[in-house]
DNA sequence: CATGAATGAGGTTTCATTCAT
DNA sequence: TATGAATGAAACCTCATTCAT
């Protein structure tokens, strides 16, 4: 499916967001590797604390680092939302790339929905860090974030309207459908309702798909 | 329809959260006046920069007050997120206690979905709030608000519920369909995705509405 | 006995430390009887949680009074430490017009120590308060204070040295074992080692009132 | 004579009160240090202006560091109080694990008076401060400090006691005049009556000495 | 590369005092 | 005379960041 892959290209490619990131060391490799290590010790603290109510000792520590070896690979502290919020960009371009194998409305619909719940559930903590910490996001990473949302909306909205062309789908607005099919996803990882307590993931899937199929089916 | 407004008292008595905050008048009236006015003025100010990027002295101006004088009526800046809390949980309760007149469940499930929509337009940055910064939220309080999270939750499941025993629905989770109503309130309230920006409130209501029905009308 | 009367005349006459206090109020014997009340009720709580942890407001609860109703007539919270110093001084040239009677030196030694130490029980909070919050005591305050310290001792010296020379004590020092004498009055009113707890107050004044002769008594 | 020291040891042993102290360093040495050191550039300043009119910016311009700087070593202001009072008990059963070595009361008693007033004097503005401070000195250190207290004064006790056995001294109330020893050291540590002005410390011990012996001795 | 001591601006909070009512 | 809301300076403390070692 060249012609998404290019749209994605045209619009997410420039810097990227962690090569702005200031660092002391010259190996690449190395920095990468230690930021994801960083990144991932950090968020859980965040999710847990808040994100100002963690400190950079306490980062440090969980990481069994020095402050100074959290600087060395890091400019800041701001700098860790960055790299959350574009661990999430990367994922979910990754499954913009990898999703809508199949031409068929309601199998790719499913498809997609499946996969999104999967990467949101996987990526549970970085969703909730979006949502709750956007003031600790630099507004230019703010943007890029909003810009692979819409483009993961817009791609669900595209399978969407493929369906409605195709006669399978009868859809008022297909945009704002498209919008559920998102925030479905990230309802999962808000633990605020205890979904996670009442449904496994796979349960989870299958109703919702159902009750959105049933709602986009085209009856007649 | 007695039976849910008991229901309801039941759950929700208690001492009210504002009670528990400290203050140096005796004037109940004026306290909760102005406990009113600074949660007022502090809620803008919270959702646009961040509960921790803003200062006491800011929201000191921004209340034309000393901030001596806001210590005057509340123990602590946490003592505001409370307030917040607070408001939003005394509307959901207004909210339950005046929803559902009508016994015919497609009226009542559209007549709910709309005002909750409502309740939710005009609480928009209480809902923000409350996604942004639980961590700011003392312990016992985000429970109290996960409980009519619950009571409004279980109220559309009731609805459901009755529209399925009476043929009229045909919903396979019950529960889970609750919660997409929920959290289909929320959603607009979230300005991260500007559905305001390409659709009104009432179009909103509309299509949602219209989209749920098609999911859990019982077509025979 | 008028020598002893002038003496202290002498040193302590000059403007009453309360008459230098500011009030709003004009009946000197309301501002006088007020004020006794105010300090009264304020210094079991400068003991027992020190003088700065003790609010005004407290102590305008304590009195079940405004905090205006205080400053109306008190000139400040420091004042009321100036009133409990001048309670102290007020007492102490009481009992230094009052003891000595007797002339007969081991009569009046026995007589001046059972009288001071009951002083000393009597204001145990005064006693605490002059020891431990002499930074929350104006200078000069303090000097008036430690004026009537002098002559206290002085008086005890001049009753060592009356035995003295009557041949009846013999003290190698007879200044510091009347500051022995002095400061064994406070020491009951320390709470800290507990004396209270093993001992009356007549128990306490008998052992160290023998233990003072049996070392003062001229034996050969 | 081991028997003292093992009870000396039972009672005191103890997690150190100087360990729960929060720092952020592990460098323990330093740690120790540096607290000794601000503890003792803050001391004179809590001696001189009272504990809560000294700030923190001060004792921090007193050591030539910055505020973060003494907060790195120490996790609140109130923790100073707890040096003071640890020193004083570390000095203190040093001191009561040292005196006596002599069997013989009176030299006995010699030896400990004269120990006892150069230690008092050693840490002239400790014995200060726990008087005039203890409201800001944490309960439980208190109790540290009083069982030394009381250890110290058994320790006079028991040294009476041994006299009074031997037929050598003849004392009513050996407690109370094992206090009266403790509160002379004390006494010469109090400014308050200038008894450094008309008397050096060997003086001081010399006069009082005396004046204890000639009360305590046994003459047939 | 790594450490962690040091910095100090800026945050929250307290509270003596004033003054309009 | 009495009230208590309002003030705002100043206190304690935190913590992101730097930099000498």
């Amino acid at each position: 499916m060249p012609r998404k892959e290019q749209t994605l290209r045209n619009t997410t490619t420039g810097a990227s967001t962690e090569a702005a990131i200031r660092t002391m060391s010259n190996d690449d490799n190395l920095v990468h590797e230690r930021r994801q290590f960083i990144a991932g010790r950090a968020l859980p603290l965040f999710v847990r604390q808040g994100f100002n109510r963690t400190s950079v000792r306490e980062i440090s520590q969980a990481c069994d680092m020095s402050i100074g070896a959290v600087y060395h690979y890091l400019g800041s502290k701001d700098d860790i939302g960055l790299l959350v919020a574009e661990q999430m960009r990367r994922e979910m371009i990754e499954f913009m790339n990898h999703a809508f194998e199949d031409p068929r409305p309601v199998e790719s619909l499913r498809s997609s929905i499946a996969e999104w719940c999967r990467l949101c559930d996987r990526l549970k903590d970085n969703v909730l860090f979006l949502y709750r910490e956007p003031r600790n996001i630099k507004e230019a990473v703010q943007k890029r974030i909003a810009e692979v949302d819409e483009q993961c909306i817009s791609m669900f909205d595209k399978v969407l309207t493929m369906g409605v062309e195709a006669g399978v789908f009868k859809i008022a607005n297909t945009r704002l459908f498209a919008l559920n099919v998102y925030v479905l996803g990230n309802m999962w990882a808000f633990g605020r309702w205890y979904v996670g307590k009442f449904m496994t993931l796979d349960e989870y899937i299958e109703f919702q798909t159902d009750a959105l199929l049933s709602s986009a089916l085209n009856r007649r």
